[in-house]
DNA sequence: GCGACAG
DNA sequence: ATCTTGTCGC
């Protein structure tokens, strides 16, 4: 059984205690098997109220079709504190993924890795807990900062927070905003930044957090299942 | 004291 | 995150 501190503190005191812990458990280095299955993992409060319905989508690797998907809904307590995203949306996060069939073999998550002012962005947090590899893939930056990123697809600058190297701001496509990767758990930085090339195609977001988004906001496509008990 | 601030 | 129509650009 896991601690349950790690996921619902009691204050925020205790929550930013826990992140401290948590980082130190984080793994920066490619400590994982074959990527068969890559999942994109996203919560959504569709009607904007407390209610989140978190979705996992799994991709093949490397067709990027969609293998299957799983969506969880409950009651969400803990109010949006920039820094403390993950208290917020990783309890209906995990039970979406105890409802997959198996383990994907790596997570991109949407928001920050390590990427985070105490190295414990929701996708390290969601990486140390499960154990799984994991990415964070966000659309906007919460710390660090970095020079103009080149315009062509693939090219990205270090995200610094200090002397440290805290992420990459990477250029998915041409002519659109960059986004901000950052490792999560079992994945180096260069590697993280493959990864989610190598999940994007025609996009600015990787086909993982799209699908997964998909499904979160509830403008998923129709056909075969989607949802759970 | 004044901004900044993942989703 | 969510609320929202039209609109500018390729």
């Amino acid at each position: 059984m896991t601690d349950r501190s790690l996921l619902q503190p009691r204050t925020v005191t205790e929550a930013i205690a826990r992140q401290r812990e948590i980082a130190r458990r984080v793994v920066c280095d490619d400590a994982h098997g074959p990527v068969r299955r890559v999942a994109g993992v996203d919560v959504g409060f569709p009607g904007g109220g407390t209610k989140g319905r978190a979705a996992i989508a799994v991709l093949e690797f490397p067709s990027l079709a969609l293998s299957e998907t799983a969506v969880a809904e409950a009651e969400v307590n803990f109010p949006y504190v920039p820094g403390l995203l993950s208290f917020r949306e990783l309890p209906v996060v995990l039970q979406a993924l105890e409802r997959l069939s198996s383990p994907p073999d790596l997570l991109l998550v949407d928001g920050q890795g390590w990427a985070h002012p105490r190295r414990c962005g929701i996708a390290c947090h969601l990486g140390v807990l499960t154990d799984l590899p994991s990415i964070g893939v966000a659309k906007s930056r919460l710390v660090g900062t970095h020079d103009p990123v080149p315009q062509e697809r693939g090219a990205w600058v270090p995200l610094r927070d200090g002397d440290e190297i805290i992420g990459a701001v990477l250029r998915t496509r041409v002519g659109v905003h960059p986004v901000y990767v950052s490792i999560g758990h079992r994945v180096s930085l260069a590697r993280a930044v493959d990864w989610v090339m190598a999940c994007t195609t025609r996009y600015r977001l990787p086909e993982t957090t799209r699908a997964a988004h998909a499904l979160a906001s509830g403008t998923a496509k129709k056909r075969g299942a989607g949802r759970g008990a």
